[in-house]
Order: structure tokens, then C-alpha cells, then sequence
DNA sequence: ACCATGATGTCAGCGACTGACATCGCTCCG
DNA sequence: CGGAGCGATGTCAGTCGCTGACATCATGGT
């Protein structure tokens, strides 16, 4: 049983800062330790010194907690394919928005192994991850768009890259000694370009 | 405001057939009509001449009454994938079974619009049919592991078909004057091999 | 000191979902 | 033919996610 990080709710008054940063952490040590479905939003507000009602302020449901730090990856991933040479082909701007991706997660191993493993172990918690998913490739989809490369060309693209990314993460993750995510990365890709070559 | 095909509960004693026919008639209506949120179970079971505690008993949750028929989305597909050539090229044996499913698909048009038009209408639902399109995915993976072809070839062919998939019935469902389902996916691979050959 | 404002708390309520147990109709056995 | 067994359904009570309405508390400016 591990030591709880954050202890407020003895000491807290009603306006300790930082109020979204406690019930993050809360909620992240909870479903790591009991695991999503057997924690309540009420347990995790109290263990952050906060009220229900004030966690559904600040995240629109249960789950969304975890997702927080998605927008940022996907401000960087867009902003990485819109920075791409303007002579980059768009598979080729959407991989190097995936590798920059892959270095952010780099930072963050630890958190994001914890999250991980909260996530695969709870169905909701991978629909959720699977439709920022979505959306990061919609937004992928709209910067390519912007680069003036066609609909179609677009879309295939961003989609492709969001698989790769997906893929690699996930083997990332459970390699034992891990690579550098962008190794992982390039691999796919390479394996991408031969499997789409029987076509 | 249209006329429900559908009006047991006045007739209909405890043993009627085809429990599960009539909540997922009943359960398309009313979200067609209503929108998903502001449909309550309770209601999909009265119009089904049942009661809320034996709608659950069939579907696990409000969701998953219009996800029911993806298992066989899934067995044809699959099999698709199975009874492929011997000397197909992985992405050649996924892209085959997507043109099976999408001949599926086109059979019953009508339902996959309506089916369409509530999901695409609803964040909650777009979420359960990723997963169930992650499903589909991974049932693939495994179809060609069986084929022998090498873990990541597989697990990309699988995803990359999933993706074209998609965009092809989204693309087909949005057309005013849709061309057969199959057209569209020969244009997406075709894409997609130009795309990918830039890596 | 006072007041506007934003953050938080309190309370009541709805609806999704579940477990436990009762009830109904059918089937089959004696 | 009657009752036992069984599967499908109903009933009831309860938990939890989530929301709207309103009260309350610190803080900054006047």
C-alpha cells in the first residue's frame, strides 16, 4: 500500500491553490491503486480537499481527468506538421509531427506508464483514448489541409500517422529495455512503406 | 412525427417473442426521433412492451442496442481474411474483406443511415464505435497472424484497412449520389499507396 | 468598511446500471 | 393429469455519475 502523495484534506482550506493539479493527482493515485470502476469521483474529491460538485467543474466527467494533457500533445503535433519544409510530402510532415510526439511522451515515461496501465485496464477509459485519438487525427487532418494538400491525401495520412503513433507507443510501453520511441517510430514506418507497397 | 412501426405494449403479454428484435427497433426509433440523450431506457422498454431491468438483461449497456450487429461485421471479415488467397499479400487479403463488408453494408443501406445519422450525432456513441472498430482491428491482426504473416506487418495491414475502411463508408454515407461502396475503397488504396510511397 | 466577483459548498434530483428475489409460462417426468 | 424444474421476465431497492439552483466564502478594488 503506497503513501498518498498529497495529504490535504486535513490542512486545506477552501482556497489552497492549484485546485485542478490536486484532483488530478488524487484521481491518477486512486485508479492506480483500486483501479477506475472502484473509485468514485466523491473519494477522489475529499482526497484532494475538494467537493464533487467543484470536480465536475473543473472535468466534465470521470474520466476526462486523465485526459487532460492531450490537448497539449496535440497543439505540438499540429504546430509540428505546420512548421514541416514546405516541400515535405504530407506523410513525411505527419511523421515528423509523430516523432515530435514520441520525444514528449519521452519526458513523461513515468506518468505515462502509470496512465497506461490505468487505461487498459478499463474499457471507458479506452473508448475515451481511442476518440482524442480521433480527434488529434482530425487535426492533423485540418494542418495538412492548410498546407493545401488535397482531401483525400489528407485524411489517409493523418489517420495513417495516428496508427503508427498509436502502435508504437503501445510498444514502446511494454518493451522491456525501451528504445527511443522514435526508433520504434521509424520501424513502423519503414514496415508501413513495404506492407503498402503490395498494394 | 412519425408513426411507430412498433406499438406492443397495449397487446403484448410476457411472453412475446423476439425480446431482442423489438428493444432494438424500439431503442433506433426513439433516437431517431429524440436524439440518444433524451431517450431513457425505461422508455425504449415500454415501447417494447418490456421493462428497463430486462433491457439490460439483453444489452449491456444503452449504447451497445446498436452495436449488436458488428459480431458479424466482424465473422465476415474476418473469414474474409482467412479464405484469401494463399499468395496474398497481407494488405491484399484486408483489402478484400473490406470490400466484403462493404458489399455487407450496402445491402442494407437504409438501416446504416439512420444508424449513421444517430451516431455521428453523439460523442458517446462515436466513442463505443472506435472500439468496436479497434475490435474489428485486432480480430484482423489475429486473422493474419494465423496466415503467418509477422506480428507487425499484420497489426499494421489490420489497422491501415480499419482506416480505410472508415473513411470509406463515411465518405460513401455523405454522397448524394453514392457510387457502390467498393469504388471508393479501390480510390482510398490507391491513395494510399501514392501516399506512403513518399516515405 | 463595502461591494463585486469568482471559486467553492450544499442540496435535491434524474437516469444509468446492478443485485436479490419474486413470479410467470412452458416442458417434461412420473 | 399434476407437479417439479427452468428460463424469461418483473419488482424493488440501492449506488453512483452527473446537473441545476442557490448559498457561502475569500479576495481585490473603491
Amino acid at each position: 500500500m503506497s503513501v498518498s502523495v498529497i495529504n490535504y484534506h486535513r490542512v486545506m482550506g477552501r482556497w489552497e491553490p492549484n485546485a485542478r493539479g490536486r484532483l488530478t493527482q488524487a484521481a491518477l493515485e486512486l485508479y492506480v491503486e483500486r483501479g477506475f470502476e472502484q473509485t468514485t469521483v466523491a473519494e477522489i474529491a475529499k482526497l484532494a480537499g475538494l467537493t464533487q460538485r467543484t470536480f465536475f467543474r473543473y472535468f466534465s466527467d470521470k474520466r476526462e481527468v486523465l485526459f487532460w494533457g492531450s490537448a497539449q500533445l496535440q497543439e505540438l503535433l499540429v504546430r509540428t506538421v505546420l512548421n514541416a519544409e514546405e516541400s515535405a510530402a504530407p506523410i513525411i510532415a505527419v511523421a515528423s509531427a509523430i516523432e515530435a510526439g514520441a520525444e514528449l511522451l519521452q519526458e513523461r515515461r513515468q506518468g505515462a506508464l502509470l496512465r497506461h496501465r490505468v487505461i487498459s485496464a478499463n474499457r471507458e477509459l479506452q473508448e475515451r483514448e481511442l476518440i482524442k485519438l480521433a480527434l488529434l487525427g482530425e487535426a492533423i487532418t485540418d494542418a495538412l489541409r492548410q498546407r493545401g494538400v488535397p482531401e483525400i491525401a489528407a485524411r489517409l495520412s493523418a489517420e495513417t500517422g495516428i496508427t503508427v503513433f498509436k502502435i508504437a507507443f503501445e510498444r514502446w510501453i511494454v518493451e522491456s529495455k525501451p528504445r527511443e520511441m522514435k526508433a520504434i517510430v521509424d520501424e513502423l514506418l519503414n514496415e508501413l512503406k513495404v506492407v503498402t507497397g503490395e498494394i
